[in-house]
DNA sequence: TTATTTATTGAGATTGAATCTCAATTTCAA
DNA sequence: TTGAAATTGAGATTCAATCTCAATAAATAA
């Protein structure tokens, strides 16, 4: 079974919750996919393969998947919720160019660090961050040499 | 004059567009605040005090005055867009409180140093960013020693 | 096994922020 | 004064997200 079941399972039993076959399609769907997507989308591809859900499950689902820490939201300013996967995944943050949309993640030692001292500054105790850099991608940039 | 209305006045003559009186009523609100405001906030607000104006004009406003560089929209992760001034205000950061929604304000010296690395690093032509930091805020954790 | 409780689903209604439409109005320039 | 262009606002529309609630499924108790 994979990690990401099984950790659903194991959250969901905890919580006297059950783990349905819709719960279990939605998830195969968010973890078959390697970059972020949109609740709408998930839906939409779940259903081109002939599957049934519904789109309440759906939301339903990614906020459970949420929760049990599997995904993370991410917000890139557009009108919809984004989601990442958290498993498998270290934490990083996102390069957003401005001209094609692209999303670029990295991750930078230094930042943690930075984090640390600010939070220790400002008196704040500091769980998580994000942090994003708007500009234009080495591809938009192309030969017009910036 | 204010510095804000003779910027906006010239920004949008410079566009062939009117200072109009709605125009007037709806910048002056958004600068009469100190903190982080939502459109509909501001629409109430402005008819509380017997002005009249509609949420279309407030929604256009706003948008305009985002352009002109006078406000900036600030995402918190709720449902709606917040704006903030930029005029007179250096570029800042924040802290937001997991519990009680509390969002501070910080800079850092180091943070534009880091930034700048990173592009490099990423070959990405950075033009400006926002750091997130989430958390809990001193006077949550009051007595509680954390 | 059967009864009872509890969780779950889904179709469709609802919400709410944000945007759009378009006729009426205002402003500007000639 | 006149025509062109910008602006407004009431209400319609969009769209993501959430809510409702009756029907269903699964777990538990008797």
């Amino acid at each position: 079974m994979r990690p990401e079941e099984r950790i659903f399972r194991n959250r969901l039993a905890s919580r006297g919750l059950r783990y349905t076959p819709e719960r279990n399609i939605i998830l195969q769907e968010a973890f078959k996919r390697h970059d972020h997507f949109e609740a709408e989308d998930l839906l939409s591809s779940i259903r081109k393969e002939g599957k049934r859900t519904s789109r309440a499950t759906v939301y339903r689902t990614l906020e459970l998947l949420v929760q049990c820490g599997l995904l993370q939201v991410v917000d890139f300013g557009g009108n919809s919720h984004h989601y990442e996967h958290v498993l498998g995944h270290q934490h990083h943050d996102h390069l957003i160019c401005e001209r094609c949309g692209r999303i670029i993640e990295f991750t930078h030692r230094q930042l943690e660090k930075l984090k640390e001292k600010v939070c220790q500054e400002m008196d704040f105790d500091g769980r998580s961050h994000t942090l994003k850099i708007f500009g234009i991608c080495d591809r938009c940039r192309g030969n017009t040499k910036r």
